[in-house]
DNA sequence: TCAAAAGTGTTGACCCTACACCCATGG
DNA sequence: CCATGGGTGTAGGGTCAACACTTTTGA
């Protein structure tokens, strides 16, 4: 014997993701062209449905592989979009998540979708409610920045402060004083600094730090709070 | 011309409610019994599916009205709970929310839910998974009071400073300075003194305030930035 | 008159901000 | 040798936590 629950007419459920990079300077977020009706051609976020045998995690890291051929990816659910008419062509509801990378040489992505890197302050107009939805990611990006340790899933695994800091200037879109800010990130104790330098943005040289989150979570236990 | 995505299996959408409440020192959130199969008889969150024509945020309103009989309930998203077999009658998907009501005499709750207030550290076993959506409630609850002023939404319009301290006791299941507190609450200035008391917990009596939302938003435009 | 809760002030520690100069080095 | 970005120290103000006694009044 089946069970069901009443008949209701179908709603299909989504995943699209804000997948936010970070290249030296700029916050950047990868947009996709859409491959199929409505609105195919048009900028829109990377996203899928949700299949039977998923979560909305395992949808979201399925589209996330799907493009970058990453696994792993530090990923947070933002909020669910659900007004009834937001897709014209059916009902749909889509849960927005963001995502964050790490930019470099070795990050291949799929040519299928025609992904490009747009800076966060110069989008082009998306379907949908997809602006909506980057500036509902971007905030919870900008408050979980100030609150976790999550910067540095935009960094190379070796960074340098000064690095460090330009990306958060980049998520605050605000200038930081940088003796303060090298001055309270050292003092949380949880970047490791290696001997190596950085030359690449100065001749003198930058250290070279780690993330140490073995540390970081003790210190947590211990009752500290990140906040930057 | 009808136009479709293409088919999956139907996955239900459903919301629901951790309602929170406060009454005088604890901390409490609404029950309801089951009243339907699976699990029918058993204590659950209230919940419901979403219909055709309404949003999620829609949705939300209407159980919480058919259950509380009120409306402009202060309501926020936590997070949709998706495992595959959360439910095991039929694929559901559910988006968790809370609310915050003021419990006192002029509350009438439907009788139809069999609904109850418990402490929220003395919970009986709920169904499904509703026990880990409290939990991710109440997180969200204790980090959304802590930097937004929501906490005004658990008591009567006057209150005093000692009982605005034992809600945020409560919440935080932590004791508070309360010279400190009310040093702090009342430097941030989005409280209007009123000339009466309160004399329900004290022979003294104690100063009832009100939650000022227009100097309020005044002074987030300011910069101010709450956190207790 | 006493019990029970409300109200209030001070101090020291810490933290945050603002600010300016020297260092190292590749070109 | 100089331009460029990296690195560092200090002082003042503000904020926070810790702490104890007086006030009011109903019973």
């Amino acid at each position: 014997m089946t069970r069901h629950y009443p008949h209701t007419k179908r709603i299909l459920v989504a995943v699209d993701c804000i997948i936010f990079g970070f290249d030296q300077n700029d916050l950047k977020l990868l947009l996709t062209k859409r491959s199929f009706e409505p609105e195919k051609g048009k900028w829109s976020l990377i996203g899928g449905f949700v299949q039977d045998d998923e979560s909305l995690d395992d949808a979201t890291k399925r589209v996330l592989y799907k493009l970058t051929g990453l696994k792993n990816i530090f990923m947070d659910e933002v909020k669910v979009f659900s007004e009834v008419d937001r897709d014209p062509m059916e009902r749909t509801i889509s849960v927005v998540y963001y995502a964050l990378i790490k930019i470099n040489k070795n990050l291949k992505l799929s040519r299928d979708y025609g992904a490009q890197w747009f800076s966060v302050d110069d989008l082009p107009v998306l379907i949908f409610d997809h602006n909506n939805m980057v500036d509902a990611a971007h905030e919870k990006l900008r408050w979980m920045a100030r609150h976790q340790p999550i910067g540095f899933e935009l960094l190379p695994k070796k960074f340098s402060i000064p690095q460090l800091r330009r990306l958060y200037e980049a998520i605050y879109d605000k200038e930081l004083d940088k003796r303060n800010f090298s001055r309270k990130i050292i003092a949380m104790s949880m970047l490791e600094k290696l001997g190596e330098k950085d030359k690449s943005t100065s001749k003198k040289g930058a250290y070279l730090y780690r993330f140490d989150k073995r540390r970081y979570r003790e210190l947590v236990n211990k009752g500290l709070n990140f906040e930057i």
